[in-house]
DNA sequence: GGGGGCGATGTAAGCGCTTACAACATGCAG
DNA sequence: CTGCATGTTGTAAGCGCTTACATCGCCCCC
């Protein structure tokens, strides 16, 4: 028979299958049979017990070591089908779980990816986590939220993200890339998500993925002009968020692409109450204009609806356009003009990268630009189908 | 002068300061300075380092012992000003970043909480999602993501998610209830979020928190009932989800409460497409109705649309009503009468039960409901302001 | 019949951190 | 000058896993 299974050397006696029994060393003449009960002693029922099964217990109740319990549960090397039954029993009876830090010591990952985003309103930020989300689980990776907006102490907020993961996500609308690449100073690999290249110490570990913007906006813009709008307004502040400006850029650019010059933003936050209060200076005549490109679906939707409410005629007497390609922009009437974005593969693309980051590969140089693409519907002036 | 520092004791050898000079014993009269370059030595610029530095380089640095370097870090311990310094210094020039897993494995803590959700469409996951992670945060844990639509092995991924938290969280609405408490048989906390009791074996350290559904539901359809309708068509299939069956049996109770017998739900799974199909068999006159009443808003405001395009009247020919308040049932017109859920408070309320249990309470006996809104606009023929 | 090869299993050394306890220094009272 | 309280730091024993390496049979072939 094998060997008679051993306590773990040095260890402050554990107790077993016998708690209050001190059976020093006779012990290892008398192994517990292999068929005690299969509730756990000394756990009340209903109750969470203090601390559960180990590697240990269950090697003991096999009556294996701890190794061959670890190669059953890993399933990588090569052990007797009659030996894998009695683990797996053990396994079962005792109700183990395996403690996954344990794990992450040994093998010196953490097999987790961090995602650091502002909020999760609106369709934008959801199709990106569940892109995220979904590849990182195809990749055997964990992935842990982390949520910017309305914690006091982002950077230790994030410092503490890394004490947990292989490498981390980042939204780049979020003001956090220079304080993340400070916080970890390219200890782990870095993705940015929709952001600019940030020039800090320890950047050089930092990468980026993003939806094209610049082309597309300045497609958009010129998509308004060609309805023969002539005094355009772009709605929403290019400055915190990089993707913001760079649609700005476009909007500047199909301007002076046909010797136009391309009015100031009109800036303000991203949310619908703005919005109403744009449209609101529009109707008092404080705002002049015949199209609105505004940086985002919410602020066109709030815009357009306050516009008709008070008797206007969208896009008749004005032209409105967003971006993102939200749920609302199909059901409104008119049908919001706006871009679609891949959100979903930039996520995807954000995991994938950071693997291949953790297994070693060396960071893009250049920006990986996903394209977009530009859906045209009523709120432009084109004809409604 | 303090003890000289000393390397870790039966330990492989691992580079320090100076990875190639063998210097054994002697180096414990010469330490290094403590203005050595910050730039960490044998590391290539922009190449994430094979690894990092861990408590014992910050020690050997500040030359002193791990264990203060942990409780300067941990921040509960006294230590002198001084030396909290020189360890700071040390974890600065370093660039040290902790590991998480070792932390979790010598306090035996994950510091995280599990949230299995199916997706992430629509603003109810997003809200809820936000609410946990917001109150998980301030209590110090970490949220491990895990979405369950799309994935094979659902129950495999939510035993490996066992592995790294201390609790998991879990809707109801996916079926994952009873596979999850076998999963783990009550080794961990978990509470579902708007689901039923699951009356399975380890079901015991299962609790639950949701909204109020039943009463909600029977309000709305009175409502609608008030507005002179009699042929109400309850939209959406009750079976797969708890919550969903608990609002069909409220629009049941509603019929009941006057004598009336409430006709057979439209079983259709919960998407846009199968809303525009319930509409065209509304239009084809195969369904007969001049109210709906619907599980949700997605399904609700497609039929409303299509209907509308089709020329029928909302609500003059057919209300529509639905649930969960979506951003689009405001701005569709005339707007979508609903109910609104406090869903950001279910997530906050989950994330407090599950602290609670891990610093074990017991759990809750019964589920706690959540009490929800009527929010009535101009779908179900109510005057549009 | 002995040795080599091979498959199955055990042994033990870590992984990097926390923390109980011990040790030491210092100051002050007796 | 001795002893004790007090504040600071070090020592070392784990936490529960993985895995390189050693060991042990066993079968097969010469």
């Amino acid at each position: 028979m094998a060997t008679t299974p051993r306590q773990r050397p040095q260890r402050t006696d554990r107790p077993s299958a016998a708690p209050t029994t001190p059976s020093p060393e006779s012990s290892a003449s008398a192994p517990t049979p292999a068929t005690t009960p299969a509730t756990t002693p000394a756990t009340t029922p209903g109750v969470t017990p203090a601390v559960g099964a180990t590697i240990y217990s269950v090697a003991e109740r096999a009556g294996v070591s701890i190794a061959t319990v670890s190669r059953v549960l890993q399933g990588r090397a090569v052990v007797s089908e009659a030996t894998r039954q009695k683990v797996l029993e053990a396994v079962e009876s005792l109700h183990y779980v395996p403690l996954g830090a344990a794990r992450s010591l040994a093998v010196r990952h953490h097999e987790a990816y961090g995602l650091v985003i502002p909020e999760l309103t609106g369709p934008y930020y959801s199709e990106l986590l569940m892109g995220f989300e979904t590849r990182a689980a195809e990749l055997g990776q964990s992935v842990i939220l982390l949520l910017a907006n309305g914690k006091s102490d982002v950077p230790g907020a994030v410092g503490h993200l890394a004490t947990r993961v292989d490498g981390i996500a980042v939204l780049g609308s979020a003001a956090l890339p220079p304080t993340l690449a400070r916080a970890l100073r390219g200890r782990k690999p870095v993705v940015v998500i929709a952001g600019s290249s940030p020039h800090v110490p320890g950047g050089d570990s930092v990468e980026l993925v993003a939806a094209e913007n610049v082309h597309s906006a300045e497609q958009l813009t010129a998509h308004v002009l060609d309805h023969g709008r002539s005094r355009l307004l772009y709605v929403g502040d290019p400055d915190p968020a990089p993707d913001i400006s760079e649609r700005y850029a476009g909007f500047v650019a199909a301007h002076a692409a046909r010797g136009l010059v391309a009015a100031e933003p009109v800036r303000v936050p991203f949310r619908e109450s703005e919005g109403v209060a744009v449209a609101d200076r529009i109707l008092s005549g404080e705002l002049e204009a015949d199209a609105l490109v505004c940086a985002n679906d919410e602020l066109a939707l709030s815009i357009m609806t306050r516009l008709q409410d008070a008797g206007r005629d969208v896009p008749g007497d004005i032209a409105v356009v967003g971006w993102d390609d939200v749920m609302t922009s199909r059901y409104v009437r008119p049908g919001m003009t706006t871009v679609r974005q891949p959100v979903h593969e930039l996520g995807v693309l954000a995991a994938e990268r950071l693997h291949q980051r953790v297994d070693g590969a060396a960071p893009l140089p250049a920006p990986v630009l996903l394209p977009t693409e530009v859906v045209l519907r009523g709120s432009c002036g084109c004809p409604t189908p």
